[in-house]
DNA sequence: TTAAATATATGACAATTGTCAGGTTTATTA
DNA sequence: TAATAAACCTGACAATTGTCATATATTTAA
């Protein structure tokens, strides 16, 4: 369960991979890996961080509540992704929640480390800036997205996201199930509208339901709904 | 007009401050000095920058522009931001257009000293890493916003971030003056369903206008307004 | 200065989306 | 397994927001 950061192949699809041996070593002894349920929150918007969490396994779903009672999925985070970065390097309290939308494995790393090898890698720093200024990119998109177009447009969005960066099992249904809440917080609407929008979709045979699981039956179909059609 | 990168006040506010004496002298020597008039493009979405754009004066909206017509602004930079380096940093053609909302004047600094000095110079690398933390902060806020809050609370909101980033004039106006277009494309919106509830602010006085002008006449209730009241 | 273009404004209406209320199904746990 | 809780679903309706049409004001340019 708890190997050594230089094996890990998780390290590949992040920053960490711009890491010197020593620094992984650093790093490895002193992280701590964590296993979480479905549902369990690895932190809470508010909170101040004191590390890093490298996803090793599972999903989790960043995102802020409101006063209402409101809640937005900013974004997902799966394997080899780091959450937790953007408040440490910026040194403010989390903006947003992760909790766990799969069983998960993460490894806590802490805070110094991450600064002192910031503050000394050039290579590990530009690194976590180009995952920085794709967050960035993909967080403009979802503005835009929001604002430009209708919730069933979103929803059919959010379809082909999950086919795109999660796949889907042998009998083409997503690979990561999202109850309609999450989909709701994900697209930015009720609940209710969310399951209207999922019935249609079964009705017109965009999308295929089996309990939880969604399936995408007609990619063509949804793309062009995104478009406009 | 075209004065020296070292003894510029601007870099102040920027990351550019983490750099050394010699790699200012670089930048100074290669910049290009513009200015532009309001309306005028700095670059457009789809475009390959060739290095980033420093504001010196004025203000620019960095927008995205999608086929049905719809126009959403993403943030606006002003003096001491640097524009484009996202862009640059990912490697990648811009995703936003920016275009001036005021008369501007930009220094353009090309790439290659940028990415060199952020192979180079760890503290630069971290202050631009800082920067686009706060960026990557506020673009999820906008997400949170425009799902959890209506069009009213957002054009709000939009009022008093003005007046707080870009302040008000002698006689209670703001500085920074926008169209009504440019206003619904902030707030993602159609533009007139801005221009109605502009008019409701203003019946209700929460806010004054002046021609294209407009002021915040009952801070107070527009904050109750954001919050729900 | 006048004409044209652009920006602002408002009404009428339609479409989208949210809310509430009540169901049914599915999952959890005692 | 039965009881309970949670998630899913649907209808009816209301609120919000967008669209189209049109009028007026303001700016720009000939």
């Amino acid at each position: 369960m708890s190997s050594r950061c230089e094996n890990c192949i998780i390290r590949q699809f992040n920053s960490l991979r711009a890491m010197s041996k020593e620094e992984l070593k650093k790093v490895s002894d002193s992280k701590i890996s964590k296993t979480l349920k479905k549902g369990e929150a690895i932190f809470k918007e508010g909170e101040k961080l004191d590390g890093v969490f490298c996803v090793r396994e599972g999903v989790s779903k960043l995102s802020k509540l409101s006063e209402n009672g409101k809640n937005q999925i900013v974004r997902l985070a799966s394997k080899g992704e780091v959450m937790g970065q953007r408040a440490v390097i910026a040194e403010e309290s989390t903006n947003l929640s992760a909790i766990a939308v799969s069983d998960m494995e993460v490894c806590f790393i802490p805070k110094e480390i991450i600064s002192n090898t910031l503050d000394t890698n050039p290579n590990f720093a530009v690194e976590v800036l180009r995952h920085m200024a794709h967050d960035l990119r993909e967080a403009d998109d979802v503005i835009v997205n929001m604002s430009q177009k209708t919730v069933k447009q979103r929803m059919a969005e959010a379809f082909l996201y999950l086919k795109k960066n999660y796949g889907e099992d042998t009998d083409g249904f997503l690979t990561l199930t999202l109850s309609r809440e999450d989909y709701s917080n994900v697209v930015g609407t009720a609940t209710e509208s969310c399951i209207r929008i999922i019935s249609e979709f079964k009705k017109k045979g965009l999308i295929k339901t089996s309990g939880k699981k969604i399936g995408i039956a007609d990619e063509r179909k949804l793309l062009d709904l995104i478009e406009g059609f």
